[in-house]
DNA sequence: TTGTAGGCGTTATCAC
DNA sequence: GTGATAACGCCTACAA
């Protein structure tokens, strides 16, 4: 009968096998060929104990605690299957995501998603239980990039997710290619015939946002008659802007006759924009979005997107850090991985009406 | 300059302010009220040095990580809602959830939702951990109970969501009225006048399934004239299921006027069987759901479906936990919560078409 | 191959 | 109030 509530230690493992803890250690860990006999004792007796190694224990030894932390919410389709990804190569990994996040909610009208100024806090949490790393997404990243440095000043390996740190902080980073999608759009959408568009973009100090822009602009800029109008939000809840900005747009005299939205989720306000004005989309008003959400294919009409291979994206994520944490992944300048992204043409997306007074589709695109 | 990589620790703290190891200790922890000469020094020489406990090491001393397991993936809008209740609750009382599941992926064409045999892995990855407590969601916990001993045995606190657990187990519960839903969503299609009536129902080993189906066709069976098929699903994979449950239900000879799926996930899956067939909802097919997930008042038409607390039950869910892992909950037997379900009416619901030889309306439907 | 002993960064129990 | 000193459970030389 064990003394009172005391947890099933090696050191009683070597009791019960007659040999000393530290063989029990060696002999556990595999790190020893004992012999075969004292070997199968202490491996049965573990058995028979039902012993579990304490991690905590390990990790104050090693200074490996297998655990990561992963500042970001399954706010919604998207987040929600970059978070499978990184928890899948963990697990393979025998790692484990400590999940935190820092607004009380997600997106939907149901949802906000604010900061709750305990960002400091929730970063002490992970640094206190001694996490090997951190996966970091864009709203916090680049909202309070000053409290990463909590992370960067103790060498902890840090991987951002759609927004890339400056270079002082040397982290690490995932994304897809903003910088063509924003083409893609452009194109098709040119190609379509359109010529006045409006852009939705997102966060201004959010890279994703910026790159997906750029590209955008730049292409349509090449155009020599097309106008083009962008509108950005301010740092912090964009989602509730963007219905605001969805109206802006179509108020303008010139209205445009296809917007491009920076999320799905912007998209999906510009669908409520349009039915307020009674614009059908697309034959009044040609909508795309980014991201393929998981509610994308069932709008109405479907909505032409940017397909981001977010699954994909948590996984290279996790490797990274996984990577820099056993050292592994020796590459001294931050890592910048971006991985490919593929317009997804649906029904949200058509030739301008003719009366719209500009390009007027495909067939006339080129005579002005 | 300190030595090599070492920690900064309280002997370091103890050093710069002159005083013992101990005494940090006892200063930092608040447990004591040192003379305020000392007490500033200490303090000072923390900040100055951005001191940072070690959890881990406090874990070992005093039994208790603050860290709750919880086997739970962002499945879909209403398991992620539980999420950020959990998340909530557990970050209000400096706590972090280890978030683990063992299924690869979600629902939706794109995911699949099948066990990985990695769960007795997962587990012990919690338990090495030294979790203070742990959250299961539903098909975990009714396909692995085995596994659950390992838990319970450790006398770890459980609680579930969704699912009950045989009370050897002594696990603490969260859920809703399942067995008033199923009612409510009986009465209003019985009210509307349907008698012909698909059920499709879920797995037939979770308690939420059990529920709402027993409560629906307890309520159904009271009506003289009223028919009713139930399709259950075999434990595991249910998603994909559900469509050719849809189609058998659709094929009947008699067949219903009006299906209740018991997620909202089956619901959407009625609507392409129906769909198949040319059937139109509401007019030749009424479908009710469960449960409000995000895309419900999006599908088309909207879904009329039963609401559940989802945020709520997640904090529901780790206050109890919490509760559990201080003592400040000392009810020994297992708590049972169910939180308040509403039915949300919207298009997918209506009177049966006239043609259709049962109940045939509001106003008939009490002259059979 | 196996045992001894020191240390990891705390908390906890005593004395002083 | 404060300081030794012993745990906590494990890893890691270093010895034997």
């Amino acid at each position: 009968m064990p003394t009172a509530r005391r947890q099933i230690s090696q050191k009683l493992i070597a009791d019960e096998a007659g040999v000393s803890q530290a063989t029990v250690s060696l002999v556990l860990s595999g790190r020893n060929v004992s012999s075969d006999n004292t070997r199968k004792r202490i491996l049965e007796a573990a058995e028979r104990l039902k012993y579990r190694p304490n991690l905590l224990v390990q990790g104050i030894q090693t200074g490996k605690t297998k655990m990561i932390g992963v500042m970001m919410p399954p706010y919604d389709f998207f987040w929600s299957e970059i978070l499978y990804g990184i928890h899948d190569v963990l697990a393979a990994a025998d790692h484990v995501p400590i999940m935190l996040w820092t607004s009380h909610r997600g997106p939907s009208p149901r949802k906000r998603n604010a900061p709750d100024g305990n960002e400091l806090e929730q970063i002490h949490r992970l640094i206190d239980r001694r996490v090997d790393g951190v996966i970091l997404w864009p709203p916090f990243a680049s909202l309070f990039s000053d409290h990463v440095h909590e992370f960067s000043s103790r060498e902890l390996p840090i991987v951002t997710i759609d927004h890339e740190l400056p270079a002082e902080f040397r982290a690490d980073f995932v994304g897809s290619e903003d910088h063509v999608g924003g083409r893609l759009v452009a194109d098709y959408l040119l190609s379509l015939g359109h010529r006045r568009f409006g852009h939705i973009a997102g966060s201004s100090v959010a890279t994703w946002a910026v790159q997906r822009r750029q590209s955008f602009d730049e292409t349509v800029a090449r155009i020599p008659n097309a106008k083009f109008k962008t509108l950005e939000a301010p740092p912090g809840d964009d989602y509730t802007l963007a219905i605001e900005q969805a109206r802006a747009l179509l108020a303008l005299p010139d209205r445009p006759t296809a917007i491009f939205a920076a999320t799905d989720l912007y998209a999906k306000q510009v669908y409520r924009a349009a039915a307020e004005l009674g614009l059908r989309v697309p034959q009044d008003l040609s909508v795309v979005g980014y991201a393929d959400d998981d509610f994308a294919e069932e709008m109405w009409p479907a909505l032409t997107t940017v397909r981001q291979p977010a699954y994909e994206m948590g996984r290279k994520a996790a490797e990274i850090v996984l990577g820099r944490s056993t050292g592994k992944l020796s590459q001294k300048v931050p890592i910048k991985a971006r991985l490919p992204v593929q317009l997804i043409t649906r029904e949200s997306a058509a030739a301008p009406p003719p009366s719209s007074g500009n390009g007027n589709g495909r067939a006339k695109s080129k005579s002005p």
